[in-house]
RNA sequence: CGGGACGUAGCUCAGCCUGGUAGAGCACUUGGUUUGGGACCAAGACGUCGCAGGUUCAAAUCCUGUCGUCCCGACCA
């Protein structure tokens, strides 16, 4: 390819809106340009970026025995009906109407196409395992798309679906894609690691996340450097303590707190109660129930295991109005003790609290706190359940050993289904007894344009994107002084660059009519992984210049370098 | 959806407070000089100042509304 035919419009300037430096170099090395927020177009070098990282996907899913489909993105709603995901995933469906004013919805993912095939095609457990994948375009009503395409409202993903009829089956499909994963992201250079995920709207009872640390990522990551233990801090635990007990006292007793409506208040004098004995006392509403969600002062509920461990599909903070209709006190004063309700509530406690006494709590009186309080004999709990939210530092639940948290960026999921979709969506077969029974699924992620500004996330110096191998637009830049055809400079280019393309070497030649300083400003911007500079400096003494992007330039004898070149891309993995 | 900021040339931004001829740098066009890490000189072209109302003799500037963008939060396979 030559420069000058190319389209490769690189920037000086970061525009305005870009925030992150992935964001930027996208920009500026003219792989996209943005339509409007949350769409953008992919323009040459990005698309074969792009390209590069959905073939090396290609391969690694064939080679794990996954079979490439292509579904509609434009889906009927009844299927989604069907599902529940109507309802459930309402938020993010991007509906639109055709000239009939029949609604239609476009794919935010496909679980529900998939499983309307599998259940008009696979009838027998003979025909599984099965493993369907596609490499398409997603729609998603993000509320805030950011970080260009990071998160974005139309993106390109990855995304496969395993049938088997048994759940042993299904846990071998499970293992077969966690490992595909591992390799196809090794393969595009990026440093990653999985975590134990929580299973979210999709369902499914075991999932893992493919993480690459990068403090601009939207996750926290737990992990613990000793044992390897890793989770989002969504669904991650910690083996803290429970609450130390301490002597019970005779019951709850009631004492005047005007105006304070904090935990940070109540600690100070003249209470002088430390936030670890204290407890805090939320009011959630979980799909219109009223729920009393009690945690230890010092302690953060994790919303995500909230709804994890009661199941629901929906669940707000109730406002201060609810909170007075129910509890009969503003928030600041709440709590749960037996006797101060005026009604009989759900009560959710954090197992942290388990056992804990003389602790205190709102009165559900307005200016009044109770001290005194021990949990179990002073409080109805409905249930106890880790809600809690794990900080850095407390000690691994499998070690001991400190946790510590890292910020991550999430290019693939990979999810154990079971039989929800299945059932929901008739896909059954009949198992060697003649039983009928329905599939047990998998499904399996990777956000395929995510990857791609995570991988220049994390492979970049002051000047610019430095590709890894595998996934660069282009293999070698080659860029000569002189673009006069009849210049020895330029003869000579053109005829390298005759042999490596010959060779099958991804190649562009910059023959634009530039000086030498633009030229190796927008290649190390662009960031191919080889460059060879000729000039006539070094030309007169039959040298050429071969500059790795990360390394030092090496000057290589001119008859030579078709061969060095071929020699480091062969030697570099692939 | 709540809070905040910003919309002026293709890009980065000044001008707005205190109303009166729309600006700079980069990019672009032409000519010349240059030519090993984003050249220099000269001459040019490029704007309904996001949009719609309002106030005023006069609005980029003040007011109202609206749309868009970005940030924080909420939310989010």
């Amino acid at each position: 390819m030559r420069w000058s035919q190319y389209f490769i419009p690189t920037l000086k300037e970061s525009p305005a809106d870009a925030e992150i430096l992935s964001h930027k170099l996208l920009l500026r090395a003219g792989l996209v340009r943005k339509l409007t927020g949350g769409l953008y177009t992919f323009l040459p070098l990005g698309l074969r970026a792009l390209k590069k990282i959905e073939n090396i996907i290609r391969e690694e899913m064939n080679r794990a025995g996954a079979v490439e489909v292509l579904m509609p993105a434009l889906q009927p709603p009844e299927i989604w009906q069907q599902s529940g995901r109507y309802e459930t995933a309402k938020d993010v469906l991007y509906k639109v109407k055709d000239r009939a004013n029949k609604e239609w919805v476009l794919g935010p993912t496909h679980e529900e196409v998939i499983t309307t095939l599998a259940a008009g095609e696979i009838s027998s457990y003979r025909q599984m395992p099965r493993n369907f994948y596609q490499i398409q375009v997603k729609f998603r009503d993000e509320i805030r798309p950011r970080f260009g395409l990071m998160r974005a409202k139309e993106f390109i993903m990855k995304d496969a679906y395993s049938f088997d009829a048994t759940d042993e089956g299904a846990m071998v499909s499970y293992r077969r894609m966690y490992e595909a994963y591992a390799r196809i992201f090794n393969r595009c250079g990026l440093k990653h690691f999985p975590v134990e995920a929580d299973t979210g709207v999709i369902g499914g009872s075991h999932s893992h996340e493919f993480m690459v640390p990068a403090e601009t990522g939207e996750n926290d990551v737990v992990y613990c450097a000793a044992c390897g233990y890793a989770a989002n801090v969504e669904k991650a635990t910690s083996g803290l303590p429970a609450t130390a007990a301490r002597d019970a006292g005779q019951g709850p007793e009631k004492f005047p707190t005007p105006g304070v409506v904090t935990i940070e208040a109540l600690v100070k004098a003249p209470y002088n109660v430390p936030a670890n004995r204290q407890i805090k006392t939320l009011i959630f509403i979980a799909d219109s129930q009223p729920l009393i969600v009690l945690m230890r002062g010092d302690d953060q509920l994790n919303e995500t295991k909230l709804m994890a461990r009661t199941g629901a599909t929906a669940a707000r903070p109730a406002t201060a109005e609810e909170i007075y209709a129910l509890l009969g006190a503003h928030p600041g004063s709440l709590g749960a003790v037996a006797g101060t309700l005026r009604q009989p509530v759900s009560i959710l406690a954090d197992e942290r609290l388990k056992g804990a006494n003389d602790m205190t709590t709102g009165a559900n009186e307005d200016g009044f706190h109770l001290k005194g309080v021990s949990i179990e004999r002073d409080i109805k709990v409905t249930s106890w359940l880790d809600l809690r939210t794990v900080t850095a530092g407390e000690p691994c639940p499998k070690c001991t050993k400190p946790l510590k948290i890292q910020r991550a960026i999430e290019v693939g999921h990979v999810f154990k289904l079971g039989t929800k979709y299945s059932q929901k969506l008739n896909a059954f077969f009949l198992d060697a007894e003649g039983k009928s029974k329905p599939c047990v699924m998998g499904c399996y992620g990777i956000g395929v344009t995510r990857t791609l500004q995570a991988v220049i996330e994390q492979c970049n110096d002051k000047d610019g994107i430095i590709w890894p191998l595998a996934v660069a637009p282009f293999q070698v830049c080659i860029t000569p002084l002189v673009v006069a055809p009849d210049s020895a400079v330029m003869q000579l280019a053109e005829k390298i660059y005759r042999e490596l393309s010959a060779a099958g070497v991804e190649v562009i030649l910059d023959d634009r009519d530039e000086r030498p300083g633009v030229k190796f400003k927008d290649a190390d911007l662009v960031g191919f992984p080889l460059r060879l500079g000729i000039g006539e400096k070094s030309l007169a003494k039959g040298e050429v210049e071969l500059k790795p992007r990360a390394a030092a330039l090496v000057p290589v004898k001119a008859e030579e370098a078709v061969a060095k070149i071929r020699e480091l891309l062969s030697a570099s993995p692939a």
